[in-house]
Formats: C-alpha cells, sequence, structure tokens
DNA sequence: CGCAACATGTAAGCGGTTACATGATTAC
DNA sequence: GTAATCATGTAACCGCTTACATGTTGCG
C-alpha cells in the first residue's frame, strides 16, 4: 500500500485538496504513515490519470486555486481491492535502536541525550493524540479510533520502556568505553 | 544512519562476510532494521573502497570463496561519528495501521484475517526472541540486551493491544458496511 | 519587517527492493 | 529429486525525500 492507496481511503471522508491530506498525514496519520508534498501532489495526478479521482479547480481571491478532489467508482473499487491483502506489513526502521546496539562505543552523555530526546518525542505524541480526543475524534469511524489507541499505547509503552531500562545502558565506570580500560 | 553504518556496526564485533551480516540483520535486527543482500553487498563493496574496512578472501572447497570484511581505524571513527547524532530516527510504516484505518469498508471477515496474521507475526517474533535469550545472549553487549527486551516489550503490548480491541472494529451488524443500509 | 499559513507543483537524487545469474553441497 | 544452505554479486526499478520555484494574505 503506497501513498496513492491511503490519499483515495482518505478521500472516502469527503473531498478534499493535496493541502488537505497533507494536514491529514501530518496528524492522525503522523505515527505510521508519512508523507510529504513530494508524493501527495504526484499520487493525486496519477489517481486523476487513471481514473480515481475526479479534480474540481475552485477560483479563491488572492490565494492559489484549490483542486478539489473526488473519489470515483472506480476508485472506490481500487481501494476495497487493496484493502483484500490479508497481511499488510508493519514495518519498523529505527536508527534509535541501531544506536542503542552500538551503546557501548557511546560516552554516557551521548546516550543520555539521545534517550532524553526520544523521550521528548514520544511526549510530543502523546500530547498530540490527547488533543485529537478532546476536539475532533467523536465522529471518527471505529477504525480510526482503535489506530489512536494503538498509537497511544505504543508511544507510552516505549516512554515506559525508556525510563525504566536506560540504566542498563551504562557500564559500571560510567564513562563509555571510549575512556580506556588496559 | 543507512546499511553501511550498521555493517560497520557490526563489523566492531569483530570480521564477517556479507553472508554473515545478513544473517544478523535477518535475526537480532530483523525488528527493526531491514537489509538485503542487494544493499549489503553494494555497502560492503562502498565501505572497501573508502578505506572504511579491508577485504580478506577466504578460499574454500566446493563453495564459493568467502569475502571477510574487517573494520579499519578509518571505519571506526566514522562510526563513532555517526553515532553522534543526537536524534536518531524511530520510524513506522504501517500498511496494517492504513488498512485497520479503513476497516468500515471491509467485511468482518477481512478484518478478522488481517488481525490474526498480526497477531501470529507478533508471536513469531516473540518466539524469536525468547530463542536468543536462550541461546547466545550471554556475551551480548548491554546495548543489545535493551534493543532486545525493547522489542519484546513493544511485541507483548501490540498483540495485548490487538487482542483487547479488536472487537472495536466491528459494527453492530457484524457483515460491514460492504452490506447496504438504505 | 518577517514569518506562518495558504496552495501547487517539479526535478534531481538517494536508498532500498526485487529479480536475475551462478553453482556446489547436504539433508530429507 | 528437490529443497535448503552456503556464497556473491548486478541491474532495473520504484517510491519517497529534499530542495527549489512562485505568490498572496494576515498576524504580531
Amino acid at each position: 500500500m503506497d501513498v496513492k492507496t491511503v490519499c483515495l481511503g482518505m478521500l472516502t471522508d469527503g473531498e478534499a485538496s493535496g493541502y488537505d491530506l497533507k494536514k491529514e498525514f501530518e496528524s492522525s496519520f503522523s505515527h505510521f504513515f508519512a508523507a510529504g508534498y513530494g508524493s501527495i501532489y504526484p499520487a493525486l495526478n496519477a489517481l486523476a490519470r487513471d481514473g480515481m479521482v475526479e479534480c474540481r479547480h475552485v477560483p479563491q481571491e488572492g490565494k492559489p486555486d484549490r483542486k478539489v478532489y473526488t473519489i470515483t467508482a472506480a476508485g472506490r473499487d481500487h481501494l476495497l481491492a487493496a484493502l483484500e491483502n490479508p497481511c499488510p506489513s508493519h514495518k519498523v526502521r529505527s536508527e534509535f535502536l541501531a544506536t542503542m546496539c552500538f551503546a557501548h562505543l557511546m560516552s554516557r552523555e551521548q546516550i543520555e541525550t539521545v534517550l532524553d530526546n526520544r523521550v521528548k518525542e514520544m511526549t510530543d505524541y502523546l500530547q498530540l493524540f490527547r488533543e485529537f480526543e478532546t476536539t475532533s475524534m467523536d465522529d471518527w469511524p471505529p477504525g480510526a479510533r482503535f489506530v489512536l489507541g494503538f498509537g497511544q499505547t505504543m508511544m507510552k509503552t516505549m516512554r515506559e520502556y525508556v525510563e525504566e531500562n536506560r540504566d542498563k545502558l551504562f557500564d559500571k565506570t560510567g564513562t563509555g568505553n571510549k575512556t580506556a580500560i588496559g
């Protein structure tokens, strides 16, 4: 499933522009599916070319025209076909964990900075999720609630794990093995 | 941090061939950093070209020669520089969660199949992790233990979340909204 | 005065995946 | 016999990231 298919899915919720979709990628989808303008606009153009969406130009005063996209019947069929995949992937790519694998090559200060930054990022996500709950969550479909809850649970667990296990990363000398022993 | 840097890190633990590194990517790194031969072999060639590793040819009987790589001083410097990044990324790309966002467009059977397959994958990972604990974990550096524990905690939490919240994905009719209502 | 928000796009590049190519040995 | 393990690589492709390009309105 690529950016095109996710855009198609977002459009089942109502018409939207590329700019609107980008905001959705940045908010409710940010913790599991990133996409920038560089993938969204070409995706929408390709979908329009293939008859999956229809495009309506909406002129605006003082601002550039909006191009508002609507999903077509063919688009819905394509989306439903994509949703038939029984084994959708769930991939993690973590420079953080790769870095921690080599913690014994780092100083204590370096390790602590990395861990603090990670905890901060997860705290920021949890804050974002709390804002969804207190504002726009009421009309969400069950799937979106499930996914929000999933993100919250993961972020909390990650933060807890890092906080409770960070001590295990430091050797007894407390200086990291950059300090020669022999 | 790319495949090249991770290979360099793995080589701090001792010399290895591309084939050996692939096995490490498939085992202890599999839950957070994927890499196939198509990235590993070119990475090792580039590292050798840049003086980060040295290559030794080891002839074998009946099998192709092994190319065994050793990290150089320049390689170690390069790795330590890479480890100085205070904000290493931790990215999730999940077709699974994207799919679940649109669960209201799927039948109950489809959703259940997807969830079952996800639970199975996490159970397989937990089995793999348990095998590490009972076999080769003794001589692991603290960072590797931290990362293994991280993976275990995440997988357990994910599995639990899916099992405890799967009911929320089904609407009252129990047929999915592919069945027209009006 | 500068920055953020609004709004759309292109082009180069990068990094990784997939498929292909080869070939002996060992275990079932 | 047929699949898996050992062992290394290339080339085409794909999809995403990054940087660039343009221009107005409104806020502090």
